[in-house]
DNA sequence: CCAGTGACGATTA
DNA sequence: TTAATCGCCACTG
């Protein structure tokens, strides 16, 4: 592809997730250059839940909470790989998400 | 081709 | 403060 493909592109950064941190979609939209457009984030990990490359599970809304969770294989599995990841998870909800965050923009600038 | 939908987020009321 | 609406763009029916 030519062009730029923002769809493409949140695989990428979605790789580049270190373990142990979470970003959200309007984080990597934003370091896209499109962060009107995090649904758009959201719907390229449609595929990536099942997709043992890219680590969705470490993505998740900008409350922090696992909005995505039903996408992935079984619900459950989204909170099993991030405190896999060493992400403490509570009621559906990263805790010290803010702490935890990764932004793409800062961190990867 | 048109309309509805969706793992979001910011703004307006 | 909470609730509702708009914008954004890809995909499905």
């Amino acid at each position: 592809m030519d062009k730029y493909n923002f769809f493409r592109n949140v695989y990428d950064v979605a790789k580049l997730i270190p373990k142990g941190r979470v970003t959200s979609y309007g984080a990597i939209a934003a370091y896209l250059g499109a962060k009107s457009s995090a649904r758009m984030v959201g719907w390229a990990m449609n595929g990536a839940g099942t997709d043992p490359k890219i680590p969705a599970h470490r993505v998740v809304n900008h409350k922090g909470l696992l909005t995505g969770k039903h996408h992935f294989e079984y619900p459950s599995k989204m909170q099993e790989l991030l405190e896999a990841d060493g992400v403490e998870v509570k009621n559906d909800q990263v805790v010290d998400f803010e702490k935890r965050l990764w932004d793409p923009m800062k961190e990867l600038l």
